[in-house]
DNA sequence: ATCATGCTTAGCCATACGTCTAAGTATGAC
DNA sequence: GTCATACTTAGACGTATGGCTAAGCATGAT
């Protein structure tokens, strides 16, 4: 399915790697060059690369080069369609169980029980 | 990477899809049988029944048949692993910009400015 | 018993993903 | 200029994903 919201979709998409999501805990602490940050995963440079462009296209990290070093930083209000997609989840959920609530007052005062 | 965490890389992995998303949100209104949840998608079944069982490996969502119809409803405390990790990243990201405000003030009464 | 309904299974297909190696290019140090 | 550092690009490779069709297999209605 297309289905236009794609900002979701491709925030979603990065969160769903444990590489990806622990160079984001990395970076949340601190802005880190692209080295350092395939160090401790184990993993070639060209695939944290790949990672870190998956991130970035999400909005999730922006990256700038100073000389030969490139250093990507966390943007942390990237997360919020993502809060917000949840919050709109459960209250969706919540008003459900209003609705049942009220169903079952109904219910009472039509005599039941 | 394998990096033990398969909740949250099924848990994302099952919300990067737009189509799961609408499932799952048609299901916080209320339970559906699958073949109603397969109309609106435009999708045939089987594309829709494996939509069906990520969104159920990632435990959002739990399915019963009663008969020859299987309904699906919505698991809302399955998003609650999502919304720790979200709440986790803000903490991290929290706690650095108070170390950098604590950085300012010390550097203000070391006799900066 | 027959038939329609509602899901299931099996298998195909194209594309996307995550990883790698190998070979660039650009920059800083000597 | 030479060399090491720090990316970057290109391409290969196996697996996973998202979609389909075509057959199954129960179950409910007639």
């Amino acid at each position: 399915m297309a289905k236009h919201d794609p900002d979701l979709s491709l925030l979603f998409h990065a969160l769903a790697d444990p590489t990806r999501r622990s160079i984001l805990t990395r970076l949340a602490e601190t802005p880190t060059r692209v080295t350092d940050l395939a160090s401790p995963t184990g993993l070639r440079l060209p695939t944290v690369m790949r990672h870190l462009s998956v991130l970035e296209e999400a909005g999730l990290i922006s990256t700038s080069k100073d000389g030969r070093t490139r250093t990507c930083a966390m943007v942390p209000e990237a997360l919020e369609p993502v809060r917000a997609w949840l919050d709109e989840q459960r209250a969706i959920w919540e008003a459900r169980l209003d609705r049942l609530d009220a169903f079952v007052m109904m219910a009472r005062k039509d005599g039941y029980r």
